[in-house]
DNA sequence: TGCATATATGGCTTATTATACAAATACAAC
DNA sequence: GTTGTATTTGTATAATAAGCCATATATGCA
Protein backbone atom coordinates (compact mmCIF):
# COMPACT_ATOMS: atom_id res chain seq x y z
CA UNK A 1 0.00 0.00 0.00
CA UNK A 2 2.01 2.99 -1.02
CA UNK A 3 1.01 5.92 1.26
CA UNK A 4 0.51 9.29 -1.47
CA UNK A 5 2.24 11.42 0.58
CA UNK A 6 5.99 12.87 0.08
CA UNK A 7 7.37 10.21 1.97
CA UNK A 8 6.51 7.80 -1.05
CA UNK A 9 8.26 10.42 -2.78
CA UNK A 10 11.01 10.04 -0.68
CA UNK A 11 10.96 6.38 -0.65
CA UNK A 12 10.85 6.55 -4.69
CA UNK A 13 13.63 9.29 -5.02
CA UNK A 14 15.98 6.97 -3.18
CA UNK A 15 16.01 4.03 -5.16
CA UNK A 16 16.34 6.42 -8.43
CA UNK A 17 18.97 7.68 -6.58
CA UNK A 18 20.84 4.46 -6.56
CA UNK A 19 21.30 4.03 -9.91
CA UNK A 20 22.33 7.68 -10.75
CA UNK A 21 25.85 6.67 -10.61
CA UNK A 22 27.89 5.88 -13.68
CA UNK A 23 29.52 2.69 -11.86
CA UNK A 24 26.35 1.84 -10.28
CA UNK A 25 24.91 1.82 -13.89
CA UNK A 26 27.70 -0.61 -14.99
CA UNK A 27 27.38 -3.09 -12.37
CA UNK A 28 23.64 -3.20 -13.30
CA UNK A 29 24.21 -3.13 -16.89
CA UNK A 30 26.77 -6.41 -16.28
CA UNK A 31 24.77 -7.90 -14.13
CA UNK A 32 22.05 -7.93 -17.23
CA UNK A 33 24.16 -10.77 -18.36
CA UNK A 34 24.62 -12.55 -15.43
CA UNK A 35 25.32 -12.50 -11.81
CA UNK A 36 28.71 -11.69 -10.79
CA UNK A 37 31.05 -11.23 -7.61
CA UNK A 38 32.42 -8.27 -6.19
CA UNK A 39 36.07 -8.89 -7.39
CA UNK A 40 34.58 -9.30 -10.65
CA UNK A 41 32.93 -6.56 -10.59
CA UNK A 42 35.56 -4.30 -9.54
CA UNK A 43 37.51 -5.15 -12.62
CA UNK A 44 34.89 -3.43 -14.86
CA UNK A 45 35.90 0.22 -13.11
CA UNK A 46 39.66 1.94 -11.68
CA UNK A 47 38.37 2.57 -8.22
CA UNK A 48 39.37 1.19 -5.27
CA UNK A 49 37.68 -2.41 -4.36
CA UNK A 50 36.18 -0.86 -1.16
CA UNK A 51 34.86 1.65 -3.26
CA UNK A 52 33.00 -0.99 -5.49
CA UNK A 53 31.79 -2.85 -2.28
CA UNK A 54 29.98 0.40 -1.39
CA UNK A 55 28.30 0.91 -4.83
CA UNK A 56 26.82 -2.47 -4.55
CA UNK A 57 25.56 -2.26 -0.90
CA UNK A 58 23.86 1.18 -2.27
CA UNK A 59 22.25 -1.10 -5.45
CA UNK A 60 21.50 -3.55 -2.44
CA UNK A 61 20.07 -1.28 0.37
CA UNK A 62 18.00 -0.11 -2.18
CA UNK A 63 16.44 -3.51 -3.17
CA UNK A 64 18.14 -4.03 -6.84
CA UNK A 65 20.20 -6.47 -6.33
CA UNK A 66 20.33 -9.66 -4.84
CA UNK A 67 23.13 -12.16 -3.41
CA UNK A 68 24.26 -15.24 -2.78
CA UNK A 69 26.74 -16.50 -0.71
CA UNK A 70 29.32 -18.93 -2.41
CA UNK A 71 31.83 -19.93 0.22
CA UNK A 72 34.08 -17.15 0.50
CA UNK A 73 32.31 -14.89 -2.10
CA UNK A 74 29.30 -12.88 -2.59
CA UNK A 75 27.67 -13.01 -6.26
CA UNK A 76 25.25 -10.78 -7.03
CA UNK A 77 22.44 -10.68 -9.31
CA UNK A 78 20.01 -8.39 -10.97
CA UNK A 79 16.53 -8.64 -8.47
CA UNK A 80 14.60 -6.35 -10.74
CA UNK A 81 15.71 -6.22 -14.46
CA UNK A 82 12.91 -4.05 -15.02
CA UNK A 83 15.31 -1.01 -14.33
CA UNK A 84 16.40 -1.86 -17.55
CA UNK A 85 13.90 -0.15 -19.43
CA UNK A 86 15.53 2.90 -17.49
CA UNK A 87 18.31 2.61 -19.53
CA UNK A 88 16.15 3.16 -23.10
CA UNK A 89 14.47 5.65 -22.14
CA UNK A 90 17.54 7.29 -20.75
CA UNK A 91 18.88 6.81 -24.04
CA UNK A 92 15.66 8.53 -25.47
CA UNK A 93 16.15 12.08 -23.17
CA UNK A 94 19.86 12.21 -24.52
CA UNK A 95 19.12 11.40 -28.39
CA UNK A 96 16.12 14.33 -27.90
CA UNK A 97 18.93 16.43 -25.55
CA UNK A 98 18.00 19.75 -23.55
CA UNK A 99 16.70 22.54 -25.12
CA UNK A 100 16.78 26.27 -23.76
CA UNK A 101 13.88 27.49 -22.44
CA UNK A 102 13.29 30.03 -24.92
CA UNK A 103 15.05 32.73 -25.66
CA UNK A 104 14.05 35.20 -24.08
CA UNK A 105 16.29 37.51 -25.68
CA UNK A 106 19.85 36.30 -24.39
CA UNK A 107 21.78 38.98 -26.35
CA UNK A 108 23.78 41.47 -24.08
CA UNK A 109 23.69 39.13 -20.98
CA UNK A 110 26.95 40.45 -19.88
CA UNK A 111 24.90 44.40 -19.32
CA UNK A 112 28.55 45.96 -20.34
CA UNK A 113 27.08 49.28 -20.45
CA UNK A 114 29.74 50.04 -22.81
CA UNK A 115 29.63 53.54 -23.61
CA UNK B 1 25.80 7.04 -31.71
CA UNK B 2 26.44 6.67 -27.85
CA UNK B 3 29.46 5.89 -26.97
CA UNK B 4 30.22 2.80 -24.94
CA UNK B 5 32.45 4.22 -22.52
CA UNK B 6 32.54 5.78 -19.15
CA UNK B 7 30.90 8.80 -20.18
CA UNK B 8 28.16 7.52 -21.78
CA UNK B 9 27.25 6.57 -18.17
CA UNK B 10 28.31 9.98 -16.88
CA UNK B 11 25.84 10.91 -19.16
CA UNK B 12 23.03 8.38 -18.47
CA UNK B 13 23.56 8.98 -14.87
CA UNK B 14 23.57 12.40 -14.98
CA UNK B 15 20.04 11.89 -16.71
CA UNK B 16 18.67 9.60 -13.75
CA UNK B 17 20.31 11.90 -10.84
CA UNK B 18 17.81 14.66 -12.52
CA UNK B 19 15.06 12.54 -11.62
CA UNK B 20 16.11 11.18 -7.72
CA UNK B 21 14.62 13.81 -5.72
CA UNK B 22 10.98 13.83 -3.92
CA UNK B 23 9.95 17.33 -5.41
CA UNK B 24 11.21 16.85 -8.88
CA UNK B 25 9.61 13.52 -8.67
CA UNK B 26 6.05 15.63 -7.75
CA UNK B 27 6.87 17.72 -10.70
CA UNK B 28 7.19 14.77 -13.03
CA UNK B 29 3.72 13.32 -11.60
CA UNK B 30 1.78 16.37 -12.19
CA UNK B 31 3.23 17.08 -15.30
CA UNK B 32 1.97 13.79 -16.67
CA UNK B 33 -1.48 15.39 -16.15
CA UNK B 34 -0.95 18.32 -18.31
CA UNK B 35 1.42 21.05 -18.01
CA UNK B 36 1.58 23.76 -15.31
CA UNK B 37 3.46 27.10 -14.67
CA UNK B 38 6.43 27.76 -12.42
CA UNK B 39 4.08 29.00 -9.90
CA UNK B 40 1.70 26.30 -10.32
CA UNK B 41 4.67 23.89 -9.76
CA UNK B 42 5.68 25.60 -6.47
CA UNK B 43 2.56 25.16 -4.94
CA UNK B 44 2.78 21.66 -4.44
CA UNK B 45 5.70 21.62 -1.96
CA UNK B 46 6.89 23.80 0.88
CA UNK B 47 9.66 25.05 -0.20
CA UNK B 48 10.76 28.44 -1.81
CA UNK B 49 10.00 29.41 -5.29
CA UNK B 50 13.66 30.05 -6.12
CA UNK B 51 13.90 26.01 -5.06
CA UNK B 52 11.60 24.93 -7.16
CA UNK B 53 12.65 27.09 -10.16
CA UNK B 54 16.47 25.23 -9.49
CA UNK B 55 14.59 21.91 -9.47
CA UNK B 56 12.86 22.55 -12.52
CA UNK B 57 16.08 23.72 -14.09
CA UNK B 58 17.63 20.65 -13.38
CA UNK B 59 15.07 18.74 -14.96
CA UNK B 60 14.97 20.99 -18.08
CA UNK B 61 18.45 20.83 -18.62
CA UNK B 62 18.59 17.16 -17.99
CA UNK B 63 16.58 16.84 -20.98
CA UNK B 64 13.16 15.90 -19.33
CA UNK B 65 10.73 19.09 -19.58
CA UNK B 66 10.28 21.37 -22.17
CA UNK B 67 8.80 24.70 -22.00
CA UNK B 68 7.26 27.49 -23.61
CA UNK B 69 6.81 31.46 -22.71
CA UNK B 70 3.22 32.77 -21.78
CA UNK B 71 3.93 36.38 -21.38
CA UNK B 72 5.17 36.92 -18.24
CA UNK B 73 5.18 33.26 -17.68
CA UNK B 74 6.60 30.09 -18.07
CA UNK B 75 4.77 26.61 -18.96
CA UNK B 76 6.31 23.73 -18.61
CA UNK B 77 5.37 20.55 -20.12
CA UNK B 78 6.81 16.48 -20.07
CA UNK B 79 9.21 16.01 -22.95
CA UNK B 80 9.94 12.58 -22.73
CA UNK B 81 6.87 10.64 -20.84
CA UNK B 82 8.44 7.59 -20.93
CA UNK B 83 10.25 8.73 -17.32
CA UNK B 84 6.56 7.18 -15.83
CA UNK B 85 7.58 3.93 -16.52
CA UNK B 86 10.61 4.65 -14.09
CA UNK B 87 7.74 5.31 -11.62
CA UNK B 88 6.06 2.19 -12.08
CA UNK B 89 9.69 -0.17 -12.11
CA UNK B 90 10.20 1.57 -8.91
CA UNK B 91 7.14 0.39 -7.37
CA UNK B 92 7.78 -3.03 -8.23
CA UNK B 93 11.23 -2.56 -6.28
CA UNK B 94 9.77 -0.83 -3.09
CA UNK B 95 7.04 -4.02 -3.32
CA UNK B 96 9.84 -6.75 -2.71
CA UNK B 97 12.00 -4.32 -0.30
CA UNK B 98 15.89 -4.77 0.45
CA UNK B 99 16.94 -8.36 1.51
CA UNK B 100 20.15 -8.90 3.51
CA UNK B 101 22.83 -10.17 1.59
CA UNK B 102 23.05 -13.40 4.11
CA UNK B 103 23.32 -13.78 7.56
CA UNK B 104 27.10 -13.86 7.68
CA UNK B 105 27.21 -14.41 12.15
CA UNK B 106 26.82 -10.70 12.77
CA UNK B 107 27.04 -11.74 16.43
CA UNK B 108 29.87 -9.59 17.89
CA UNK B 109 30.72 -6.82 15.80
CA UNK B 110 32.28 -4.59 18.64
CA UNK B 111 35.47 -6.54 18.45
CA UNK B 112 35.91 -6.19 22.83
CA UNK B 113 39.71 -8.23 22.38
CA UNK B 114 39.17 -8.82 25.91
CA UNK B 115 42.54 -9.78 26.99
C1' DT C 1 8.33 56.20 -17.78
C1' DG C 2 7.58 53.58 -13.28
C1' DC C 3 5.69 49.80 -10.59
C1' DA C 4 4.00 44.97 -10.14
C1' DT C 5 4.36 40.06 -11.23
C1' DA C 6 6.82 35.78 -12.74
C1' DT C 7 10.97 33.43 -13.04
C1' DA C 8 15.90 32.80 -12.71
C1' DT C 9 20.52 33.45 -10.58
C1' DG C 10 24.39 34.78 -7.10
C1' DG C 11 26.11 33.72 -2.82
C1' DC C 12 26.16 31.37 1.37
C1' DT C 13 25.52 27.51 4.79
C1' DT C 14 24.63 22.84 5.75
C1' DA C 15 23.96 18.04 4.58
C1' DT C 16 25.15 14.24 1.72
C1' DT C 17 28.10 11.48 -1.26
C1' DA C 18 32.27 9.44 -3.39
C1' DT C 19 36.57 8.02 -2.61
C1' DA C 20 40.88 6.03 -0.59
C1' DC C 21 43.40 3.70 2.93
C1' DA C 22 43.50 0.85 6.81
C1' DA C 23 41.43 -2.47 9.53
C1' DA C 24 37.87 -5.86 10.60
C1' DT C 25 35.15 -9.91 9.46
C1' DA C 26 33.99 -14.37 7.17
C1' DC C 27 35.40 -18.36 5.10
C1' DA C 28 38.83 -21.94 3.22
C1' DA C 29 42.82 -24.61 3.53
C1' DC C 30 46.49 -26.05 5.71
C1' DG D 1 45.32 -23.20 15.66
C1' DT D 2 47.67 -19.95 11.51
C1' DT D 3 47.58 -18.01 7.12
C1' DG D 4 45.49 -16.34 2.82
C1' DT D 5 41.64 -14.59 0.05
C1' DA D 6 37.11 -12.12 -0.48
C1' DT D 7 34.30 -8.69 1.21
C1' DT D 8 32.74 -5.18 4.25
C1' DT D 9 33.25 -1.26 7.40
C1' DG D 10 35.63 2.85 10.13
C1' DT D 11 37.37 7.12 9.41
C1' DA D 12 38.86 11.17 7.06
C1' DT D 13 38.72 14.28 3.02
C1' DA D 14 37.06 16.40 -0.95
C1' DA D 15 33.31 17.26 -4.06
C1' DT D 16 28.44 17.99 -4.83
C1' DA D 17 23.73 19.19 -3.84
C1' DA D 18 19.73 21.41 -1.47
C1' DG D 19 18.03 25.04 0.70
C1' DC D 20 17.20 30.11 1.80
C1' DC D 21 17.50 35.04 1.10
C1' DA D 22 18.47 38.74 -1.74
C1' DT D 23 18.86 40.34 -6.22
C1' DA D 24 18.57 40.35 -11.21
C1' DT D 25 15.96 39.83 -15.45
C1' DA D 26 11.80 39.74 -18.35
C1' DT D 27 7.30 40.97 -19.15
C1' DG D 28 2.71 43.45 -18.31
C1' DC D 29 0.15 47.37 -17.23
C1' DA D 30 -0.80 52.04 -15.89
Amino acid sequence: MPDSGYSRLRRRADIIAALAHPTRLLVVETLSEGSRTVSELAELVPVDMSTVSRHISVLRNAGILSCTVEGNRRRYSLKTPCVLNFLSCVEDIIEEGAEACAPLHVSDRHRGSSS
